[in-house]
RNA sequence: GGCUCGGUGGCAGAGUGGUGAUGCAGGGGACUGCAAAUCCCCGUACGUCGGUUCAAUUCCGGCCCGAGCCUCCA
């Protein structure tokens, strides 16, 4: 397997550290409102990577935490005068709800960050006492001078950085580069207490040591892939490698840094002050959760992806086709002694190459519906959904497919079967003109006719 | 300003130093009462200017345009 290592800038041969177990650490949600379907991208393509190397690996170990304590928490849980566990309980639950609803299986691991602070503490402990980091006016500071290789994952000259920052530097920083591992949390915020010797008093974790810490504490000190967007490169990423390599006396933090692009809202980038915030959950209740899942996987995952009415659109009517081809074949039990062809697997073991997998998946249809043996039939629909499955899709009953409904809709499915049946009469009759009349009123509500060999059949297009 | 990543046919989107993926849309045909679905066949493409090469959309360089990052951000 090749994958694209953010850390060389090119794709390289997949060699894990230890085969007999694959360690993944991707950055998951800070649980303080509903995910957006950017949220949504990274969980869906790490999880297919997941789905792959379960294949391929006899075990992997895949950790995706929860941020369940910061700023924009304090804040949602004052503006409703709660205590932050009933922000993150409610937000957890539904960022649970949704990663299920885009066929996103659990991770093996979901750490928290408030049921890991001992070992957040001891982590940074360790980088104190090897002199990489330092306390002062109760903040603990990780000191990027003391780490040469500051930098090199993000590509990033530590001394132009000040030139370009954009935040004032605050006072008690040695050097301005200098980031936060621990500050203070005054009396009415969440905190705990941190070690005596530091002085620091009570306060609670910076962002980026929550992560190494976790990785460490689930998967050890070197990891094989870290995933997350684009836009964690820097600073995440490059503070959890700096400090995790530190505390770990320079063994490599993660061997394969993955990073997916960017979602941009027809063209724009998705930002709460353009307004165009496009939350999972809204787009639920107007197209199916698979149909959301394949438009996010029909680019390449390094690559920006636009979201737009067309693209989901253009989602569905791929699913109709790649369904259409296993509801006509419904008689036929698959071969499952059958995978997913080879060209199929090479197209994902090629950094993930969604899009020549999914070309693939279009070609077994193509060949399902020709297909006139019964083994034909048997091998190509076990492959058609075994390649499915490595991609989260095709799992549900076709007919299930065709029959969903998104928006609440005005027949149900009794009425649907009843004026089916109407027009079955009008046909034997050959009263066509009462049979298109049917259709068409049917057609208005959103629901197709096809008339097969094997009788008429309908589908819906809410 | 620095650093990344892009510009492919009507749209989406892979890929490749030389026989032009895939899906949707479009044209023609088969099938059908008519449709739909399905099958067969068919257009239209690689931002721009140079360079390397027998040959470049594919490699190299300049330019133009776009997206992201530069200490909240998937």
């Amino acid at each position: 397997m090749q994958l694209h290592n953010t850390a060389t800038g090119r794709k390289e041969l997949f060699v894990p550290q230890d085969p007999q177990r694959i360690t993944m650490y991707v950055c998951g949600p800070t649980v303080y409102s509903y995910a957006h379907i950017g949220n949504a991208r990274p969980a869906v393509v790490f999880d297919v990577l997941a789905r792959l190397l379960r294949r391929q690996y006899p075990r992997v170990d895949y950790a995706r935490n929860i941020t369940d304590i910061d700023d924009k928490i304090n804040a949602a849980a004052a503006r409703e005068s709660v205590e932050i566990g009933v922000i993150t309980s409610r937000y957890v639950a539904a960022y649970h709800e949704d990663l299920a609803a885009l066929g996103v299986a659990p991770a093996d691991f979901e750490p928290r960050v408030t049921e890991h602070i001992p070992q957040i503490i001891a982590m940074i402990e360790r980088l104190i006492a090897s002199g990489h980091a330092y306390a002062a006016e109760n903040h603990v500071l990780f000191s990027v001078p003391s780490y040469p290789d500051y930098g090199q994952l993000s590509r990033r000259d530590p001394r132009e950085l000040l030139a370009g920052a954009r935040v004032e530097v605050a006072p008690y920083k040695k050097d301005p580069g200098d980031f936060v591992l621990w500050k203070p949390s005054p009396p009415e915020l969440p905190g705990w207490d941190s070690p005596p010797s530091w002085g620091c008093g009570r306060g609670r974790p910076g962002w980026h040591i929550e992560c190494s810490a976790m990785a460490e504490a689930l998967l050890g000190d070197t990891i094989d892939i870290h995933g997350g967007g684009h836009d964690l490169i820097f600073p995440h990423h490059e503070n959890e490698r700096a400090q995790s390599t530190c505390a770990h006396g320079g063994a490599v933090f993660a061997r394969y840094w993955l990073h997916n692009g960017f979602l941009t809202m027809d063209s724009e980038k998705m930002s709460k002050s353009i307004g165009n915030v496009l939350l999972v959950r809204e787009i639920l209740k107007v197209a199916p959760g698979e149909a959301v899942r394949l438009a996010l996987l029909t680019g390449h995952y390094r690559q920006p992806l636009d979201w737009n009415d067309e693209a989901i659109a253009d989602a569905r009517r791929k699913l109709d086709r790649l369904y259409g081809a296993l509801r006509d074949t419904a008689d036929v039990a698959p071969a499952t002694t059958f995978k997913a062809p080879q060209a199929f697997i090479a197209a994902l073991e090629d950094d993930i190459n969604t899009p020549a997998a999914l070309a693939e998946l279009f070609e077994l249809a193509r060949s399902l519906n020709k297909a006139e043996t019964v083994e034909d039939k048997a091998r190509l629909r076990a492959q058609l959904l075994d390649g499915g499955e490595l991609l989260g899709l095709l799992q549900q009953d076709p007919a299930a497919w065709f029959s969903h409904s998104t928006a609440a809709s005005s027949v149900s499915n009794d009425e649907i079967d009843t004026l089916v049946a109407q027009r079955a009469e009008a046909k034997k009759v050959r009263n066509f003109a009462e049979a298109d009349r049917i259709r068409d009123a049917l057609k208005a509500q959103g629901i197709l006719i096809e008339d097969s060999a094997q009788g008429t059949r309908w589908r819906s297009t809410n």
